[in-house]
DNA sequence: GTGAGCGTTCAGGAAAATTTCAGGTCGTTG
DNA sequence: CAACGACCTGAAATTTTCCTGAACGCTCAC
């Protein structure tokens, strides 16, 4: 379940999760967040920690469902107070990447193994999704936070071709105003780190994006 | 549906999505745009987002449906702002090709696997709308943007004669300048890289266009 | 405070793609 | 068979896109 009371942010969670296969219910206010999950039971909430009517920590407090947080990123204080285990925070502004990963820590937490692939490997690239490591022919990669989450989408969208414009959407936070300049620049940082070595995984195809993947043995 | 105040973009898109088989409606500005879209609840939107009266990013939240955005090409800024999961947008000038392929490509995200058919297959010639890529009797090929928008075309109207104003009109922008050569040029270029070998699959109608096909057994 | 690491922008140079052009080939027609 | 138009394709010119090193500012840890 989605809660914010500002439409674009619940849209733009809902539809991206929804895309991912997740099963998405909506509410804009705390009112609604606590009659919807009652009726609905979801298996986590994302919170928005400023509502309108109730403060975000007083709705999950009468949510059984574990809590994945937003708030501004100024408001320091207010993350650790209303944490209960099992839950966690993101700042706003957000990337989806960023969420997406959140969610699947806290559902893996808390369903067990029933939320399962923590490690992504594509030829010998491999990357733990738990402990943010990363190989490449058996060698470990120190990978910088933006370098991991890009590394980390190309490999969840091994094979598929994605626009630049597609990467920053997901990769960067949603307010992010610079140009795809950035995207240029970090691909070249992912290639000079894990992928200076036979067989190229990241190649790009000119004027409409890069994609990640094993080059055809012919 | 398609929204857009100029009658010729309106009607260029209507009448090239109406031929392909889609039902559809259209809208001149954005007030318009909500209402129509409300009654009718479109499974997708072709939105500009320059409108006369309500920006397009605004018509797009108070809309349901996903949202193929049509932009300048010089308003970088614009692009990511607005754009939800699920949405994507093409800039003008664009070819039909290109939007069409768009539509299809969100439907597929939105609809699920209602709207299939991501691999293409004529003879031993193969096409993956998705990764891109392309095999001649199980060899891949490497194909420039152009190049891979006109194969595409070819294959996906198959058996059907293509005129040189045809392949003009659908794989160049809509504001292409140049004379019919370059079809020519790019014909040449993918015999050369799909077609250089038995059987020949794009065959050349003399003054009349050109079109691929698996040649008659006799 | 200060230094290291990280994210971002910028700009030059390189590479690739697109378009044009021209000379040659092929088919058709009279 | 000669002439013409249509087509093919190599190559040059032009445009677009991409890569990467360098510089700058910010944050965070010490």
């Amino acid at each position: 379940m989605v809660v914010d009371d500002e439409p674009s942010i619940r849209d733009l969670l809902s539809a991206s999760l929804r895309f991912s296969g997740f099963e998405v219910l909506t509410a804009a206010d705390g009112q609604e967040a606590v009659e919807v999950a009652e009726r609905a039971s979801p298996d986590l909430v994302v919170l928005d920690v400023m509502l309108p009517d109730l403060d975000g920590f007083e709705v999950a407090r009468r949510i059984s469902a574990p809590v994945l947080f937003l708030s501004a990123r100024d408001a320091t204080e207010d993350k650790i107070a209303g944490l209960r285990v099992g839950d966690d925070y993101v700042t706003k502004p957000f990337s989806l990447e960023e969420v997406q990963a959140r969610i699947r820590a806290v559902l893996r937490r808390t369903q067990g193994e029933a939320a399962p692939v923590s490690r992504l490997k594509v030829a010998d690239l491999e990357l733990d999704e738990e402990s943010r490591e990363v190989w490449r022919g058996g060698r470990q990669v120190r990978l910088s936070p933006t370098e991991y989450k890009l590394l980390h989408y190309f490999m969840v969208n091994a094979g598929r071709v994605l626009s630049k414009a597609q990467i920053l959407d997901h990769v960067w936070n949603y307010d992010f105003g610079g140009d795809a300049g950035v995207v240029e620049s970090y691909v070249s940082y992912l290639r000079r780190k894990v992928d200076d070595v036979e067989p190229r995984l990241i190649h790009t195809l000119r004027s409409v994006g890069y994609v990640l993947r094993e080059p055809p043995a012919g």
